[in-house]
RNA sequence: GCGCCCAUAGCUCAGCUGGAUAGAGCGUCGGACUACGAAUCCGAAGGUCGAAGGUUCGACUCCUUCUGGGCGUACCA
């Protein structure tokens, strides 16, 4: 509906220029936007205003002749008014509205998805957790805004792939063997110390349990450090194993993981460093080989290779990214958690020294969750073993309830997850609300096929007999349905999606109380059935892609 | 010190890229089931959009300064 408007926008101002009523000016987008108020109609456009400017006439005037050359050949116009300072004022024909509900017919379980990236390659990198742990409920926000929003693109047409980059090359990594070795001499006796700098979490010594049912004593035996290195890999595999458990219950599901040291393994790194080389993008320093990131914008230069022969991790994330885009993406977006805000200009200087555009990349910044018990701050802390699983918040608040609630608000503001509070809110919480009125159309569906009516096809009701007031809303909300798709897509931000949710369950619980569907009236039931089932449809689309459950009885 | 993010109803948050009279949920108060599911609905109260300037036809939205909170400022990842 917004695509035709624009359009007849647009013809009407070639008209206009054809007309020499306006003169051609700079090629501007033509906006149409969904106005507050009611009386200012169903869609409005400030195009005259902009225009104004430039073609130094008053937007009013402006505003009048585009409106006056509207060429609705389609009949889909009630009326067009100029109003305010000179808002053209769009009012849909209530028969454009409902055909569109022939849509939603058609394409069932595909309405709302469009093809606006057709033959793009996007890929989302999110969580890329290190495995030295469980994952906590810090991880669980990135983890559900990643997958929504890889969701949302590929509802769009791109062709998208979820990866998790595994960082388990670095300095963490031996800490987490270290951590294992020594909680593994313990069970061999000998009062040994645990060292403050290891991870103290319990979970270690479940790691060490396996190491002894694996190896036996065997490996107390061996060099320290080749026992530190063994167990170093053993310990991430199994912990990757149980990342992938809990979020596969999250309803998470990766295409990929690719491990950091990959890149080491087939010279990638090298590669890189090549390559900047080459560029003349690096200089050495004091021992080190740095980056001229500065060229493109940081505030400083950047390590890549230390004094002591070592590569950077970023100096493996560029060559990361490099890998990326030499596997066909065209763009990628990066899921960070908020404290990496400051590694964004270089990762854009990597990405650019590449020959990469920096609209190939997209970095959404996902704010920390503030973990809470009664209001009051819980630490959390992998290192001191002091955290809440993911696990734990599944188990207690359930995948619905805990998705929702993430994405419930604006990845970039701060979010407080309290745990009393969580389970506590649960059963009121936002979801059961759209999830209940997905269930109460399923128990209308179910009541109206005892009395002998099934949903029928669009073809076979009488539109015309959807007058209320509030049917009307219903239609137009699940008309937008596929327009909010795309600029949730477009803006890359999923909480456009749930408030939609809330909004369309909202409209018709209150439709539900005041007007009866399943009636003595044949063609009215045939009406009204259609329509619930339309709002239906669009309920379960929309909470597919969130990722969260549509149930038929709750 | 410098940089990024946040500040909107008592609380938690939206506000569609600068539009018309700023909206929901929770909470509070008052109402609605002998008909399709009351996990629902209807109504009321609740605001100097953190503060002060600026930009323009028009600002919650953009710019500057300030206040308060979070985060970051590594040859860690």
């Amino acid at each position: 509906m917004k695509k035709k408007l624009a359009a007849l926008l647009r013809n009407s101002i070639e008209t206009c220029i054809g007309k020499e009523i306006l003169s051609r000016g700079d090629i501007l987008p033509v906006g149409v936007e969904l106005p507050r108020e009611g009386a200012h109609g169903d869609y409005a456009s400030n195009i005259a205003m902009v225009l104004a400017s430039t073609q130094k006439t008053n937007p009013r005037k402006i505003a009048g002749a585009i409106a006056g050359n509207i060429d609705d050949s389609e009949g889909i116009l009630e009326k067009i008014e100029v109003a305010g300072p000179g808002f053209i004022n769009f009012f849909i024909k209530k028969e454009a509205w409902i055909s569109l509900l022939e849509e939603v017919d058609m394409q069932g379980d595909l309405y709302g998805e469009s093809d606006a990236g057709r033959g793009k390659k996007v890929q989302v990198e999110f969580v890329s957790a290190n495995p030295t742990g469980p994952l906590h409920i810090g991880h669980a926000r990135g983890a559900v805004t990643g997958d929504v929003i890889a969701s949302i693109l590929s509802a769009s047409g791109y062709e998208v792939s979820r990866e998790y980059y595994i960082n388990d090359a670095g300095t963490q990594m031996q800490i987490l063997g270290k951590s294992v070795w020594y909680r593994y001499r313990e069970l061999m006796g000998g009062g040994i110390e645990f060292p403050a700098d290891c991870y103290q979490g319990d979970y270690i010594r479940d790691l060490a349990k396996k190491v002894q049912e694996q190896y036996g004593e065997s490996l107390s035996q061996s060099d320290e450090k080749d026992a530190i290195s063994i167990l170093t890999g053993f310990a991430a595999g199994i912990i990757m194993e149980g990342i992938r458990d809990d979020l596969c219950a999250f309803g998470v599901i990766f295409d990929r993981y690719f491990s950091e040291s990959e890149l080491y393994r087939d010279d990638g790194v090298m590669r890189l460093l090549d390559e900047l080389r080459g560029k003349g993008h690096v200089f050495e320093d004091a021992g080190a080989l740095w980056f001229r990131t500065t060229a493109f914008g940081d505030e400083k230069d950047r390590v890549v290779v230390r004094e002591n022969g070592e590569p950077t991790y970023f100096a493996a994330d560029i060559a990361y990214h490099r890998n990326k885009y030499a596997r066909g993406f065209d763009i990628v977006i990066d899921i960070w958690g908020a404290d990496h805000h400051g590694y964004i200009p270089r990762m854009y200087a990597g990405i650019q020294a590449l020959g990469k555009n920096k609209s190939a990349l997209e970095i959404v910044l996902v704010q920390l969750v503030n973990l809470l018990r009664r209001g009051k701050p819980v630490a959390m802390s992998t290192r001191a073993g002091e955290f809440v699983t993911l696990r734990e918040v599944l188990d207690e608040v359930g995948k619905d309830a805990a998705r929702y609630n993430f994405l419930m608000r604006r990845s970039n503001s701060h979010l407080d997850f309290d745990l009393e509070l969580a389970k506590e809110q649960s059963s009121d919480n936002p979801v059961y609300y759209v999830q209940y009125a997905h269930a109460r159309i399923a128990s209308i569906i179910r009541t109206a096929a005892e009395r002998g009516h099934s949903v029928p096809r669009f073809s076979g009701i009488d539109a015309g007999l959807l007058g209320l007031p509030e049917e009307l809303t219903l239609v137009k909300l699940i008309g937008q349905f596929p327009e909010l798709i795309e600029g949730s897509a477009q803006s890359l931000e999923p909480h456009r999606i749930t408030f939609y949710c809330n909004e369309l369950a909202s409209t018709f619980h209150g439709y539900y109380n005041k007007h009866r569907v399943v009636t003595e009236d044949e063609g009215l039931t045939k009406a009204r059935l259609f329509l619930v089932a339309a709002v239906q449809t669009v309920l379960r689309n929309a909470l597919r892609l969130l990722g969260v459950t549509a149930p038929e009885k709750m």
